[in-house]
DNA sequence: CCTTCTATGACACAACTAAGTCACAAGTTC
DNA sequence: GAACTTGTGACTTAGTTGTGTCATAGAAGG
């Protein structure tokens, strides 16, 4: 399920946008000043943020700050209705704006196409010299394209996704595989040394005795 | 109870800092200059830092680098209250930022907002020299990665948990091995005595006679 | 202060368990 | 059916951990 922070100091506002929005099938979360919205926004993952640009404490353009580096997409809402407003907005990095008042359908329309449209491009990670299209599911090194399998790609994905962290065999193999780890066959094993080879990354994979695996390093 | 060093040259401010902290049950350690600020940072373990942006020799920006490798979290302190300068502070790796002067119930909130964030996302503990990071279940010492096998780890854990406690035995051995602890084998000692030769620990790692042990210092 | 008893330190080693490697067969896809 | 993917088992290699032995140190009692 999509989730979507919203970051609004008029509460009435936040929730007429919640009850819609989680009424198409997302899961929000609010946050009612810039502080809070800004916790939210380093302590949790979100597939995209509506943001508010008067808001106490720290403001909407200040909190774009926060969301860049993640690259999480934006939509700013504001009263502003200001041409000039606006094209500061997007020119800080905002993916789109909605001028309130605004009808609840624009709204859902703008957060559908900016999530299609997201998905699409920026659905990306890179690790070493290693980088992962997911919308096309190719994977490049140093440029140059790599074969791999299925099983192969969603497991790179899970590492990548956490690099840095000693993953449990249980927690990988449930999460590649989606069924229940029974610790006794090498089929883990076979892969880890599949992507390996693949990808020369003997150095990257660490394997953590008796724990699991855990991707080290920089990127 | 949590560490917080004050970077800032102005006494007055620092001390209105500390005694505030304090009051809320924080441990504050004042540095007056970044000299002094980089030679805390380097040689004790902070839970957070709250760094002034004008100080006397080396200023916040470049603090900022020293307490980078370390990855504990950074609270700007500043008279400026431009945009360009948060985001200034911000771009370089600051976690967050109080223009001066502020509201004290702000900077507790803030502090606390960031020690909350924190804790989620980076599960890390420090004792000496040594530090663990639970989610890779990686420990260096002296910012040298050390290798520990799962019940170093695990052990390790325990103690720095539960620093300056006296640990009993059957207690320590319970929560490690899961499972019940029969009295005359040497393999607790076995493993104590590998930590204390790994980590040249042999002055905090104290013995309680006819007890258990305690791991005893400052940090 | 010395003796005695027991608890812990030190260490080496064997047993054990985990992971690497590989080839192959079953299953899939085209 | 050809090419490719994937899981598995047998075997090898490697790393961890518990244990026994002996040395040492602390406590207790005379």
């Amino acid at each position: 399920m999509r989730k979507i922070l919203i970051v609004e100091d008029e509460e009435a506002i936040a929730n007429l946008i919640r009850i819609n929005l989680t009424a198409e099938g997302y899961h929000c979360t609010c946050a009612y000043d810039g502080t809070t919205g800004a916790d939210y926004i380093e302590s949790d993952c979100f597939d995209l943020i509506l943001l508010d640009i008067m808001l106490p404490e720290i403001n909407g353009y200040e909190l774009l700050e926060y969301v860049k580096p993640i690259g999480t997409p934006v939509i700013f809402l504001t009263a502003k209705s200001a041409v000039d407003d606006r094209i500061m907005g997007l020119k800080l990095g905002a993916d789109d704006y909605i001028a309130k008042p605004f009808q609840v359908g624009e709204l859902i329309a703008r957060v559908e196409a900016l999530l299609r449209r997201y998905g699409k491009i920026n659905n990306r990670l890179c690790f070493a010299d290693v980088e992962i299209d997911m919308a096309s599911r190719t994977v490049k090194r140093a440029g140059l394209p790599i074969d791999l399998t299925v099983k192969e790609f969603d497991l790179l994905v899970e590492l990548v996704q956490n690099k840095n962290v000693a993953l449990y065999r249980e927690r990988l193999y449930e999460k590649v595989w989606r069924e229940v780890y029974v610790g006794d066959t090498r089929t883990l094993d076979s892969h880890i040394q599949r992507l390996r080879k693949k990808l020369g990354w003997d150095n990257y994979i660490k394997t953590v005795f008796r724990i699991g695996y855990r991707l080290e390093g920089e990127a």
